[in-house]
DNA sequence: ACCAAGTTTGGACTTTGTCCAGAACAATAT
DNA sequence: ATATTGTTCTGGACAAAGTCCAAACTTGGT
C-alpha cells in the first residue's frame, strides 16, 4: 500500500486539482507508468492537464522522494510511488512487465572495501531480467 | 583486459573498415562511451562514419552478447565492452563517472522462490550510487 | 568480371523530455 | 470584497537520442 496522497498531504504539499490527479493515478502496488501513460490517464480525469504538468510534477515528486524513476532499459522512464519500502524490481525482457520483489539483505554490504574506489556510496539498484509467466508460453 | 577484437575475430563476424573502428574505440577497462561519443571518436580515425552505422554496430555488439549497454540514468546510453566478465557498476550521482566492481557472490541466490513470480531469471544489474572521490570535496 | 548478399549512408522521422513567457490560480493582506 | 504577490499551469517551440529506409556501395564466391 502506498498511500502517496496520505504522504504528500502530510509535508503540506500544496495540493492542486493538477497534481491531485497525477497523485491519484500514481498511487497502487506495482505500478510503474511511463510519464505518457500518467498523462494519458490523468487526462481522463481532467482533460485539459497539459504534458509539462505532469513532467513538472512527476520531478517534484521524484526530488521529494515519494516516487522513484526506475529502470528506463532504453525506453522511457518510469515512475514508482512505492519509494518508502526499500525494494527492487524484476522485469520480463519480453513484454516489459515490472514487478516489485523484496531483498533479504542489503546488497551495499555485499561491495568490498577494496571496491569502492574511495566513492561515498549512497544506494544500490537491483535489476532481476528474466521472462514472465504470461511470455514464456509463446 | 577485454580485447574486444580478438572475440569478434574469433567469432568469424564479418569486420569491416567501420565495424572496426567502432571495437577499437570501445576497446578497454572501464571504458563507458555514449554512441555519441563511440561515434565522435570514431569519426577522428575514420571521418565519413555515419551515425547510423554506429549505431547499428553497437547494437549488434549488444545483441552478440559482446558489449553490455548500460545505465542510462535518463540521459544516453552507454556501452561497455567488458561483457565476459561479470560485473556490476559504480555511478557517480554528480558527475557520471562510472567504475566496473565485481561482486563476490551471485546477487541471483539472494532472490527467494516466492519473490519470483514465476519468472525465468536469466541475469541481474546492480547499480551502486555515490559520490566519487573528485566529486567530494567539491 | 559478375552476381547476390550483406553493409553503409544520410536524411527524415519518432520518441522522450525540457524550457519559456504569459495566463490562471491560490493565499494573504487591506 | 478587492488588490497584491507569489506559485502553478499551459501550450508551443525546442533539443537530444535513437530508429527507419531506400539507394549506393562493398565483399566474397564463381
Amino acid at each position: 500500500m502506498s498511500d502517496l496522497l496520505e504522504r504528500l498531504r502530510a509535508r503540506g504539499w500544496r495540493l492542486t486539482a493538477q497534481r491531485r490527479v497525477v497523485a491519484e493515478v500514481l498511487n497502487g502496488d506495482h505500478v510503474h507508468l511511463t510519464a505518457d501513460e500518467v498523462h494519458a490517464r490523468a487526462g481522463e480525469r481532467l482533460p485539459e492537464i497539459s504534458r509539462a504538468t505532469v513532467y513538472n510534477t512527476l520531478n517534484e515528486l521524484v526530488t521529494l522522494g515519494e516516487v522513484l524513476e526506475v529502470g528506463t532499459d532504453g525506453r522511457a522512464k518510469r515512475y514508482d510511488p512505492n519509494a518508502r519500502t526499500a525494494h527492487q524490481h524484476l522485469v520480463c525482457r519480453v513484454c516489459g512487465t515490472i514487478r516489485d520483489v523484496h531483498p533479504d539483505c542489503d546488497p551495499i554490504a555485499g561491495l568490498a572495501e577494496t571496491e569502492r574506489f574511495g566513492f561515498d556510496i549512497s544506494g544500490v539498484e537491483v535489476t532481476f531480467r528474466g521472462v514472465c509467466p504470461d511470455c514464456q508460453s509463446g
